[in-house]
DNA sequence: TACAACCTTAGAGTGTAGTCTATGGTTGAT
DNA sequence: ATCAACCATAGACTACACTCTAAGGTTGTA
């Protein structure tokens, strides 16, 4: 599929997904038996990662993380050590995530009796 | 205290604790008394402030929403009923986060799993 | 063949959250 | 009186993650 494809498949926008794609997280592929254009095709890999992006990314993972946790999985450019270390370091930190998480609920939860006791 | 402490205090540059000074979310006091300069003065409700600001930026807060939710614990700004809701619209997103979290989690495993057995 | 609706690259612009520099004034110990 | 160590403001600079614009080429339907 096309850019637009993507695009509506995923409901990231082409800019989006040209920066991602600038930034190393996917790939397309030219079709080299076709001369008259230079168009990037996407497969459904494609739009598995890019789903993949959008929910790490609101869990709080930046670009370089993401990037780090796909070549972990998808490619080869690591040893298999290194992959789980990767991916442990990753556990550790969402572990940590929702421990913070916990915390500011509890945070929040005191503020809203401190507002309804009008102690503040 | 003067800013120099309350850095000290906080962990935080002086450059950030002015930084959020500026976005409104402290508020330092300077001493009218003393005509010679205009130092400000910081009280220890400003310490417990920033490590809140501390700790909610960790979560993923802006720094909107933080002083959201700050001025719906110590400021007039609101009325009781907007406090709550304010807090009650910060415990959704918490909650909203924690699935999010959990989700990843369990891809994270996953990727884990298809490496420990090399099927990537 | 005209034209809308695509595609490409390069680079500029935006918002968020700092971080740093410059400039100048103040304080307190020696 | 000098000097290090503080204080203030204003504004420039940075990194990240987009978001948009410009300029030009391609495709497919009417």
């Amino acid at each position: 599929m096309l850019i637009n494809e993507l695009s509506k498949k995923t409901g990231l926008s082409t800019h989006t997904i040209r920066f991602y794609e600038k930034s190393g997280l996917i790939e397309g592929k030219q079709d080299v038996t076709v001369k008259s254009n230079n168009y990037f095709h996407y497969d459904e890999v494609t739009v598995a990662k890019l789903e993949f992006i959008s929910d790490a990314k609101s869990v709080g993972f930046t670009i370089k993380e993401i990037g780090q946790i796909m070549d972990a999985w998808y490619n080869n450019k690591f040893t298999k050590t290194q992959k789980l270390e990767i991916l442990d370091e990753k556990l550790i930190s969402l572990e940590q995530k929702l421990k913070e998480i916990k915390e500011m609920k509890k945070q929040i939860l005191q503020f809203k009796e401190d507002v309804e006791n009008d102690r503040c």
